[in-house]
DNA sequence: GCGACACTAGACAGACCTGTCTGTTATCGT
DNA sequence: ACGATAACAGACAGGTCTGTCTAGTGTCGC
């Protein structure tokens, strides 16, 4: 097989436009009809690869989560000290908030319309569970005195910059999140 | 007319009705049969007073920031100097939060599985106006040098601290949102 | 008493949704 | 060459949704 596949299997094309409708429209709006038509894709080749429409939602909310982990990880390398690293994350949600089609939480906009048992709740609690450890993390390095106390503001200020920049999209709205925890990083060493 | 009418008329009886399941479930997932089976009411009442599903949702949304503003208006009362009123709206929060049902913000619920265009983006959009100006009101009233900037940042911490209580009910997200905005109004006096 | 009005009950249309099933075509390893 | 596998196209069933319409019921002012 070579490295590239020449042809996009039916799993990726469906993945694809899952993710492209799913978080521009909303899990519930969008039916399998307009995934299957916008990945070109056969509806039996949904249900073969994915079982069911919550399994691709399922599998829509892993890759989201999969993805903002990589992006952010590898974000981050960029910046040097712990406290620019811990400050970074919030510059790394200012450019995600600025390219166009931003819509804020994948997984809060997934849980709004859904019944709160099952698939979306899984995955949204997972996808918290990281954010959080990443910033108790972030906080330690950063010679936080209580990083788990640390923590839990920088994800509130987190989900307000997201939240705030859903209605109010590009950078501003996480600047200011950021400068937030700047203060809080400053008069608590 | 009686001071208190004898019998609730299907308008009000819908409204009711609209609001809980609306709020609980989403407005997308519940149906306008489970709204008029839940009020005790027929379907052309339901049309004859409201017009569409949106007419419906959009004197939801405009119950629940009537509702909201009378809440914090009335409960900020209690409070005495400005600063106390200005943290009190965290109070208030942490109160609403701890209410078995607390759901986070109903305006981003509905709006999360919607399009963008309609009714719940004109509600929620005057509902953020009048909360932002509501904290650039009491930033000004507590004496701060920059109250639109001050009250750019407890809109932050409000919006985090409602989307934290909703995925983690109780109390302790809008007291860590308080937290903070007490350090902000303490290092820029 | 009576007309206006608000309301009830429920059938119905037309659209859309998920999920299944049939049958056909193409590609690939052996 | 050939069987397995993957994917295609699309009809179909059964359900739910919004919104309309018909027809009947009670209540209130006058």
């Amino acid at each position: 097989m070579p490295v590239t596949s020449p042809r996009r299997t039916a799993r990726e094309r469906l993945l694809d436009a899952a993710d492209e409708l799913f978080y521009a429209e909303g899990v519930h709006t969008v039916g399998i009809d307009r995934v299957i038509e916008h990945a070109g894709v056969a509806k039996a080749s949904l249900y073969t690869a994915f079982g069911s429409k919550d399994g691709l939602v399922r599998a829509y909310l892993q890759g989201r989560h999969r993805e903002r982990r990589d992006r952010i990880t590898r974000g981050l390398d960029r910046f040097g000290t712990p406290r620019d690293r811990l400050l970074g994350v919030f510059d790394l949600l200012a450019e995600s908030a600025s390219e166009p089609g931003f819509r804020g939480c994948a997984f809060y906009n997934a849980g709004a319309e859904s019944d709160p048992s099952g698939v979306v709740r899984e995955e949204s609690t997972a996808n918290r569970a990281w954010t959080r450890q990443l910033f108790v993390t972030l906080a330690r390095e950063a010679g936080a005195a209580d990083p788990e106390g640390l923590g839990r503001q920088l994800v509130v200020l987190y989900d307000g910059a997201t939240t705030g920049a859903r209605q109010n999209p590009g950078p501003e709205v996480p600047l200011t999140a950021r400068r937030i925890a700047a203060m809080l990083l400053d008069t608590t060493p």
